[in-house]
DNA sequence: ACTATTGTATTAGTTACTTAATACAATAGT
DNA sequence: ACTATTGTATTAAGTAACTAATACAATAGT
């Protein structure tokens, strides 16, 4: 999984959306430690302070914790991860849902347009 | 449909989003006179520079044009608003699968997901 | 002709984001 | 003890977004 940073809104917000799904999706397990600010800058193109602001959001949230000099690590709480996992997937849900609706689709267009989506990913 | 303008981006591009959305679902009809610039601004709680270039924006898109003192009015092509909404829907389940699939959700599951939430509303 | 309302343009000031360069603080590893 | 690497903090500068205030241009409506 890529960095992909747009221009079109700040990029430390993008950062820890990208950080939160890699936690989430196992790519930075439970526990693991976080490769380094400097180096997590350097793998986004992204200057340190940018990188180490996203960082401390999370840190914030408890999803992420800090040792001093060892580096920075992934929670152990798998739990709560897991209820980010389910928090962030219900937001994207609920998103998608509500621009659908507002474009003018009803649930059994937006049904069938997943499961048409859905077998042409499968064939 | 209320104007949600959120923080964390800049507002001429959430602005250009919900007018695209206000267009494609016929909120603003095709070939109908839109609210003056100062209007809509006030209506948004935005300057009017910020709406006259979100405004603009649709303008180089085609999807508005505007008589210097008349006003400003949605296109009569029916077909380019089709097209957009189309484009718009796309779009979004895209970005949905996408952010899913990250998420480490299957095709199944958002089905069942999506489906318990439909049945939700429906009751 | 006059007037009000329309879109449009200009200039200036403020704020937030980002980068850059640097320094400090703490400790694991040797 | 020493050293390298870690997270953290600070200061400065540049850029873009946004607001504000104002003015101009065009024309529909009277």
């Amino acid at each position: 999984m890529a960095w992909e940073l747009k221009t079109d809104r700040p990029i430390y917000a993008q950062l820890i959306e990208q950080l939160e799904l890699r936690i989430c999706s196992g790519i930075y397990p439970p526990g693991a430690r976080m490769p380094s600010v400097r180096d997590l800058a350097q793998e986004a193109s992204v200057n340190p302070n940018t990188m180490q602001r996203a960082l401390a959001s999370l840190e914030e949230d408890g999803l992420l914790y800090s040792h001093r000099t060892s580096g920075r690590f992934v929670t152990k709480d798998v739990e709560m991860i897991r209820k980010t996992r389910n928090k962030l997937a219900q937001e994207q849900v609920h998103e998608f849902l509500k621009k659908m609706g507002e474009l003018g689709f009803e649930y059994s267009e937006i049904l069938s347009i997943i499961t048409d989506l859905a077998e042409e990913l499968i064939k």
